[in-house]
DNA sequence: CGGGCGCTTGATTATGTTCAACTTCAGTGG
DNA sequence: CCACTGAAGTTGAACATAATCAAGCGCCCG
């Protein structure tokens, strides 16, 4: 499991705009540098942290996609969240918890870390740091909740469909980069493979999505959202 | 709908010790009297708060029980949070969102305004209370992050059993107040009416619970934790 | 070219929902 | 205090949805 390291530098980092920092003067970025960032690169399927380890780092996703899941005793596993770039986890330290999930990497991806003694610090003396945490955080728990009227409320077609047509949103592009097994699909919204399978098929043959080599493309929201909301529009 | 309204008193309030001023000196506390709060009074079935409301407000709970949900359009409904004694709740206008749930009074209850505007003053000026608020939301990210675990991977019985297992746990009466219908049992985990009925009827039956008006008795817990988890100890 | 993993598809089963009738309980008014 | 009413809860039977079991396909990688 070789695992590149480097020094971050924050005022040329790439993706300093998507971060937590992205509000930042150069002359604020700079003062980052004491913080002396490391860069890491995991491969697909490399964990990055299991749930319960010491959460003394939380991470932002430089590039690639990332898993967070949580499991039971006898393996049954449900993805909590997926990662994309700019994303900040890992941050449970701050309140003094272990991890309360594993991070496993769904594609190579490099990600920054971030001591969190030393962000607790920034977070004090930098406003818009502190703004920036606090909105994912805030935003963070919103995603959740809505999952969680997803899981306990919606059914299976329902739950896939939503996916669908909310995975990637704010990207441009028309096909969308989808790194997710059938059986981490199912490990997001409560369903089996089969189910996933069984529906992702139907609406290939009815020609409402395509799908290349890890890509989707969504051919006729219309009509996957009234799966979702038979009466009404798409959101 | 009355609803009484009277000035509060931090430093004589009997939940400061529960809320998020637990660890203020009496100092600080006589600050937050600028801040002049209302405590309101509801009834039981009485909304609080519509989900898109503008979230001026937070509030502290100060006495009884309330519920917060979200809604699908067609009116399935999932409880997202429960709240008891000296909980925070309401807090989504820190990140400039509307109320991002619906609150409704599960018993009467009481509780205290708390704007938002002030308490993010009070949070960038008091490391207390900045550490409290902070650890709540952190706490309910977990919450809503166990829910999803359970709402996705877990089974009827196991939901329940778990659910009640863990209803009061902090609470020492061995007898539980319990005052949600069999409907908020069901829209806490994703289940009908009639499932909840079914498997309560049965563990009565088996005697592993009692209940009486609107309280609950765990006769064996035990029992009910191989529900949960077959093989290994309850939790 | 072979092996294995991930995916698909069908058949069967289980779980939980839906529908419906009935019971219990709390609150109301005579 | 009791009879009445409506809401909440229970229980059974039929049904639907999704899980499970099983077989086979296709594609990627060595």
């Amino acid at each position: 499991m070789p695992k590149t390291i480097k020094k971050g530098i924050c005022s040329r980092c790439y993706i300093r705009n998507r971060s937590i920092f992205s509000e930042l003067s150069y002359e604020q970025l700079d003062k980052l540098q004491n913080f002396s960032p490391t860069v890491t690169s995991y491969q697909t399927k490399e964990v990055i942290y299991y749930q319960n380890d010491n959460s003394s780092n939380a991470f932002t996703l430089r590039s690639g996609m990332v898993k967070l899941t949580k499991s039971l005793p006898d393996g049954r596993t449900q993805i909590i969240r997926i990662l994309k770039q700019g994303d900040l986890f890992g941050f449970d330290g701050f309140a003094n918890q272990n991890y309360n999930q594993t991070a496993t990497a769904l594609t190579e991806c490099e990600l920054c870390h971030l001591p969190i003694t030393g962000l607790q610090k920034l977070r004090q003396s930098e406003a818009e740091i502190d703004t920036a945490i606090m909105n994912r955080w805030l935003n963070n728990l919103n995603a959740a909740e809505n999952m969680m009227l997803t899981l306990g409320a919606q059914k299976a077609s329902e739950r896939l469909a939503n996916f669908l047509v909310h995975w990637g949103e704010e990207e441009n592009d028309e096909w969308k980069k989808m790194p997710l097994s059938r059986k981490d699909i199912g490990d997001l919204l409560g369903l089996t493979i089969e189910t996933v399978s069984r529906f992702l098929s139907q609406w290939k043959k009815m020609g409402l999505i395509q799908e290349y080599r890890g890509n989707v493309l969504i051919k006729n929201k219309t009509e996957l959202c009234e799966v979702i909301n038979p009466k009404g529009t798409c959101e």
